[in-house]
DNA sequence: TCAATAGATTAGAATTATTCTAACTAAAGA
DNA sequence: TCTTTAGTTAGAATAATTCTAATCTATTGA
């Protein structure tokens, strides 16, 4: 028997040789449940270049889906997907989280008129003159924000 | 008549040639009211090297001290000394915002573990290839934040 | 197969951080 | 001095986030 195609579909479609949203969460150890399975689709199914969220504007955005969720929950998957490491917390905004769902190695261009933030690949930068690490520590991350203002 | 020396200092005094917290509120433009003389030297009478607070660090200690203000009247200080240009907000963590007294152009190490920001002064860092200035928008500021962790 | 159990998950309630605004205060002008 | 105006304060309100009791799900054993 063959499977019939969805009449409607509420999550655009995971990219061809991208995991879906499924396989994601098990592959992260986290069970499938319907909200983090839709939360998962509207942040990584159809976005090739990446998103950037906050807790409310996601929970908007799958409360307009339909999903039932509560507000809650997004910040509970938020920070779990972090800490799997399929997100990555970012902080450039007094008084609010952005997630990012692009893990790769990058930096942020920060325009403060609109709010909008966008990625900046790291490859191409180099950052001379840190001084050296201290004694006892790592490095863990370097974040580099460049703020814009309209001129 | 002589002015006599007083009795009880509450505050540390400013360091010689800097100027006091009056002066400064005066500069500013704004009212040197008891609250913000008060807020002022605790911020900047004393710290040649200049210091991190967040509001509520910053009100325990004038609570200490004896100060009467609130913490709301704490908050707006803060930010009417961040647009005088005394201080520097800073956001490093998610969930509060930090003030730097220090106005010169430098970047921050931050320990994860124990929630330290300690200053290095852009001197002598370069950032190379950042991408040019998108069209119609200036740079604002450019923060770099090396996240330490416990090794 | 079904029930019992343990552990994970959810979301309402509580907390924390911050902002707003009505009342107060100080400065400036008459 | 009195009046007016603008600046200032802090209690109350709001916004952002976390906590925890109740719920759900997977697993195990009968």
């Amino acid at each position: 028997m063959v499977k019939p195609a969805s009449k409607t579909r509420k999550t655009a479609r995971a990219q061809p040789g991208k995991p879906g949203a499924l396989d994601r969460l098990r592959d992260a150890g986290l069970r499938p449940t319907r909200q983090r399975v839709a939360l998962a689709a509207l942040l990584f199914d159809g976005h090739p270049h990446g998103r950037h969220v906050t807790a409310e504007m996601l929970f908007d955005e799958a409360r307009r889906r339909g999903a039932r969720v509560s507000l809650a929950t997004v910040y509970n998957t938020l920070h779990q997907f972090t800490e799997a490491g399929l997100l990555r917390e970012l902080v450039v905004d007094p008084g609010t989280s952005h997630f990012d769902t692009n893990m790769g190695d990058h930096h942020h261009l920060y325009f403060e008129d609109s709010g909008e933030l966008r990625d900046v690949d790291a490859g191409g930068i180099a950052i001379k003159g840190l001084p050296p690490t201290p004694r006892g520590t790592e490095v863990a991350s370097i974040d580099v924000i460049v703020r814009l203002r309209r001129r």
